[in-house]
DNA sequence: GTTTAAAACTTCAAGCTTGAAATAAAATTT
DNA sequence: AAATTTTATTTCAAGCTTGAAGTTTTAAAC
């Protein structure tokens, strides 16, 4: 077995192990926003994008943004609009495009999720330090450089 | 603004790229094994835990080391127990109890899979040398300790 | 200026996923 | 030993997700 090998070896074990931990993590926010909200993940994660970007956005640029594909974008904003947390209006100039925003009831709801949402994330990485998160950081950014190449 | 609320920021910030890299990685492991072996991640994540355990084991203990739950366990197997690359048997002293294993095919599918898929995780993150490896289980396992103490 | 190609979304079918309810077997209580 | 509770799994409805096919609008080529 080459050093190669051995190292490819220790990847993958650390893939594993990495994708256990957000798997974790996942599961628990979930229940926090079951439990606590009666909403769901992905709804969430489209408000989170939402709030971030304030001004209306590409639908495009949301599925982009969550590594979705667009078929999921459209069926997510599709429940949240008709819930009344958001709504999709089509572009001013060019009319392909569909731009989505939150409603001020959005915006009020989501405010509220994020919070304790926020809260519980504190909670799960409190072993996380500010040396650890640069440390985070630094590994996270160096990864995305060479991963990115793989794709397109 | 305390010190610790810019350390929860930090650390809600971190958990966002650590979600986006790996949906990245995910998207990237999804296409390889569409692409090149007309398969699922679902499907791959069972047969690899299959795979790993070498014995029949409950479909309890598959839904626990996948964290899953059961009735996706349940699915996931029976689509597999249908491309007859694993199988099903009521436990012999427990007859509660569900025992599934990969079938000789199913080992020989999956052998082929894995293969690509280490190659693959292995070129993604090419950027983790060993120390960047060691650093990484050092802070899975420290998140790992105080985390788990959050769950149920 | 028409035809062709490209881009932005939506629709759809099939598979994935959850959480709750149902089923069945074993363990515990009484 | 009968009744109750617990444990292991499946079933089910609803929502999530993908990738392919379809629609509509814009851009490019001719």
């Amino acid at each position: 077995m080459s050093e190669s090998d051995a190292l490819s070896r220790r990847r993958l074990r650390t893939w594993i192990r990495l994708l256990r931990l957000t798997k974790g993590a996942e599961n628990h926010l979930r229940e926090y926003l079951r439990v606590i909200h009666g909403s769901t993940l992905p709804r969430f994660d489209v408000m989170a994008a939402l709030h971030r970007h304030r001004d209306p956005m590409k639908m495009s640029a949301l599925s982009r943004e969550l590594l979705v594909s667009n078929g999921n974008a459209t069926a997510v904003v599709e429940r949240l609009e008709k819930d009344g947390l958001a709504d999709r209006a089509p572009g001013d100039e060019d009319r392909r495009v569909v731009m989505v925003r939150m409603t001020d009831k959005g915006r009020e709801v989501f405010e509220a999720q994020a919070k304790g949402h926020e809260a519980e994330v504190n909670a799960y990485f409190e072993a996380l330090g500010p040396d650890e998160l640069n440390t985070i950081r630094d590994l996270l950014k160096r990864i995305e450089g060479t991963a990115n190449d793989q794709d397109g």
